[in-house]
RNA sequence: GGCCCAUUCGACUAGCGGUUAGGUCGUAAGUUUCUCACACUUAAAACAGCGGUUCGAUUCCGCUAUGGGCUACCA
């Protein structure tokens, strides 16, 4: 059987969307499960979108998620270079080799008069379309005697190189996903494969490079459907053997219908792109999963699941857990709308599952760089163990942990209202007491200590924890008070404890 | 406009001729609890419509509707 080879091949024309991430993904599983290759290859045929920056952003990007590349101009490869720029010599072969063929003519039509016939017809109510039915009656080799085209080529007048759709044909094509899909051959144009500005369209360069590459699947996203005709004629008119396709369903914006895009994170304020971007034009910024605190496992899981499912229950996978279940067949073919919140449930879960020791870790860096407090791992750890069950993100540790690191300053008043009775703080000038003669001060000792200490007074349980839960952290929630005091420490406790009292009265 | 693709709870989806149409997120209620959460239990919530085919259609085939993609010397 032929060895596995896929391809993801951005374009350079500024970050890549978490879409194209998706199809990366997709093809890295792909190649992963097979034992084939995962190849990176940068298509920057058009030189007039090409944004600098945007390459290293691409490879950057998937480095984070973890896709890795088995070839690319970065790991190195024997089919390079992998950058179609690079590769240009190539295809004028390759052009020429479809004239002399006959499957290709050369065109003068300038944009401004092509622009003009698609005007007239659409005010004709008609598709003008260049193909067998329009393409005698204009400006190309096709047309002109031989020496009037020479002649042409040699004043410099810019001309492209045209495939030559055939006449009356049905394509049948097999989709990996979608199954067979039809085409008639006289819907479609006589697509541009060489710029008058000697680089090759996407179609040419695509075909050449996956040919030369030995690509055997094409994995890409749905908006290419449409081409899958023409490629597969390109193929059949060179003479090759065309790589299997698999065309992936759409990412659609969470609300309303459309791709998704850009403008819907900004809008919807959920990052759109794996890492945060300046645009080095408009200096325009755009956020990023990673600067926004999703963990590159939660960020890949939810885009994995996105489109494709195992078939099982199972919805928290990691990359080899991806691997070994993916397969193109369980990946539905309509579009799958974004949602935010699954996706920070996803952050959630992965949370939960990190070690915490690197949960207590980047508590600890968050501490430093947000909030200038310096505290030791341990007690990072610890704090971000105690009430990491409640949130998505390490930055939101902080609104659940705030009491541990900095003494009230302000009690909730809905908290004080319900909790604080005429006889409180009587209570805590007691609860005090007990807790200054606490000598063995471990958690186990202090639960034991006070639990007794309510128990012979007959007072409510509630009552003094609601109380105490108020004068340590200033409102009505945390974790277990016991553990609050034990970490807080004996001192900063009857301190807090004091200033409650005051505040309150 | 033309061509192509799609259509199950609000969202992601399971289902591949006979099911009380299942799961997850979200929402709501309850249990637990010193609080807030977590956890657990439960609830509401879907086969776009119309025709076929069939003993029987969510499932197969048409048509319609809706949505999306493409329609560049962009990818």
């Amino acid at each position: 059987m032929q060895e596995v080879r896929v391809r993801f091949a951005p374009s350079p024309t500024g970050p890549l969307h978490i879409g194209g991430v998706r199809t990366a993904l997709y093809n890295y599983l792909f190649a992963r499960k097979n034992g084939g290759k995962m190849i990176l290859r940068i298509e920057d045929t058009d030189q007039t979108r090409f944004v600098p920056g945007a390459e290293q952003y691409i490879v950057e990007s998937l480095d984070w998620c973890g896709i890795k590349f088995d070839e690319s101009d970065y790991v190195g490869g024997s089919f390079g270079p992998y950058k179609q720029s690079n590769r240009k010599h190539l295809y004028k072969q390759y052009s020429d080799e479809l004239l002399e063929k006959g499957h290709a003519y050369i065109a003068f039509d300038t944009p401004e008069e092509l622009e003009k016939y698609r005007k007239e017809a659409e005010a004709n109510k008609q598709t003008f379309i260049y193909n067998c039915q329009s393409r005698n009656n204009l400006r190309n080799s096709l047309t002109m005697s031989k020496q009037e085209v020479e002649m042409l080529i040699a004043n410099g007048t810019p001309y492209t190189v045209r495939f030559m759709i055939p006449e009356n044909r049905e394509i049948v094509m097999h989709d990996l996903i979608r199954g067979e899909v039809h085409v008639q051959s006289n819907t479609l144009d006589d697509k541009v494969l060489f710029k008058s500005d000697g680089m090759p369209t996407y179609h040419l360069a695509n075909i050449v490079d996956d040919h030369l590459m030995k690509i055997s699947h094409v994995i890409r996203g749905e908006e290419w459907l449409p081409s899958m005709a023409l490629h597969v004629m390109l193929y059949e008119a060179f003479g090759w053997e065309a790589p299997q396709f698999a065309h992936l369903p759409l990412l659609l914006k969470p609300d309303g219908n459309g791709k998704l895009s850009k403008r819907d994170g900004d809008r919807l304020g959920f990052p759109v792109f794996p890492l945060f971007w300046t645009d080095p034009k408009t200096g325009e910024t755009a956020s990023g999963y990673k600067q926004s605190g999703y963990y590159p496992e939660a960020f890949i899981n939810m885009l994995a699941l996105l489109g494709w499912n195992p078939g099982t229950e199972q919805e928290i996978f990691n990359m080899e857990e991806l691997t070994e279940a993916f397969s193109l067949d369980r990946c539905s073919k309509s579009g799958a709308k974004f949602n935010v919140e699954k996706t920070k449930w996803f952050n959630h879960e992965w949370l939960m599952r990190k070690p915490e020791v690197e949960v207590g870790h980047d508590y600890q860096q968050w501490l430093k760089d947000e909030k200038n407090i310096d505290t030791n791992l341990d007690f990072a750890i610890k704090v971000a163990g105690l009430v990491k069950d409640r949130v998505n993100f390490v930055k939101e540790i902080w609104e659940q942990s705030f009491f541990f690191f900095e003494a009230p300053t302000s009690y909730d008043e809905v908290t004080v209202k319900k909790r604080w009775k005429e006889n409180s703080a009587q209570t805590m000038r007691d609860v005090a007491e007990v807790i200054r003669n606490i000598e063995d001060f471990n958690l186990a000792n202090i639960d034991a200590t006070l639990n007794n200490w309510i128990e012979v007074n007959g007072l409510g349980m509630g009552l003094v924890m609601n109380s105490l839960r108020l004068m340590l952290v200033g409102a009505g929630k945390g974790p277990h008070i016991g553990e609050i005091i034990e970490m807080l420490g004996k001192e900063e406790v009857l301190r807090r404890i004091e200033s409650g009292i005051k505040a309150l009265g």
